[in-house]
DNA sequence: TCCTACACTAGACACTGTCTAAGTCAAGCA
DNA sequence: TGCTTGACTTAGACAGTGTCTAGTGTAGGA
């Protein structure tokens, strides 16, 4: 993650207190946090730092493709630092526990050029839902 | 969508003004509205009819069957008449232009076993985003 | 026609995220 | 090391979407 703070660097950000502490947040190996989780961690490390900050950092970071955003669900969006490998979300619709995963083949490919509609198609996401182990049990 | 309001008189439904409305938005050719925009179109019909009702109501459809939720973007969720047949979606980044589309082979087998986890999945949903033909040109 | 449980309304409220105005400070430079 | 300045941060107001509640109305059966 201090490839991150010197990558940042590299772009011409201010290191500040605030931004650190968010990008040691998400080096933890808490993923999927939300925008308040990632506040309420950073708190605790720095008192003072507002809410706005964080949302700030964090669309900072997704725009610099540094973490994603993942929308599982209709709440808040979720943040994930594993930007470096493309993947899917596998989400248990009761306890909201959520999964990386990798699908076979190219996602891109399920979807026939006669089901294009002449649109230029450049993402997909795929979210797979069902009941988790422990709450099956 | 006579077929639609027998079926939730057999159900037990009072049939009200207010239902009876929605119902008839949702049966024109307007697909993937959002809950605001169906009230939108009810009050030209019904000027007292309430938001609330506009919304517990198409809860109601979604519960029964009759309608699904589609959550193409972080904004307002979209209701779907089109419950009969199952579609993914195809979304324009630039103008949120939505269309059904059918991809090829079941998405549920995407996923192999090693990538589930113990999960019992039921549910796929797969947003696939690009540009429209007329926002490309 | 009357009764009553179910439905409807207006508006308050909650959650997530955005914006603004004022204060603060990181970093380049003398 | 000590300025200067504009990028950064803050608190809180605000906005969009959806939920809930208390009071009122009414569909449909007796
Ligand atoms: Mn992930
Ligand atoms: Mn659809
Ligand atoms: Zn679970
Ligand atoms: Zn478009």
């Amino acid at each position: 993650m201090s490839d991150l703070l010197e990558r940042l660097r590299g772009r011409g950000w201010r290191m500040t207190a605030q931004r650190r502490v968010v990008a040691e947040v998400l080096d933890g190996d808490h993923t999927h946090l939300t925008a308040d989780e990632v506040h309420a961690r950073a708190v605790v490390k720095l008192p003072e730092i507002s809410r706005a900050t964080v949302y700030n950092t964090l669309g900072e970071l997704v725009s610099l493709g540094e973490i994603i955003e993942v929308s599982t669900d209709r709440r808040a969006k979720r943040y994930d630092p594993n930007a470096h490998r493309p993947h899917q979300h596998l989400v248990c619709s009761r306890c909201g526990a959520i999964r990386d995963v990798h699908p076979t083949g190219n996602p891109l490919a399920t979807l026939p050029d006669s089901e294009r509609f002449g649109f230029t198609i450049s993402d997909v996401e795929v979210t797979y839902r069902g009941v988790c182990p422990s709450c099956a049990s």
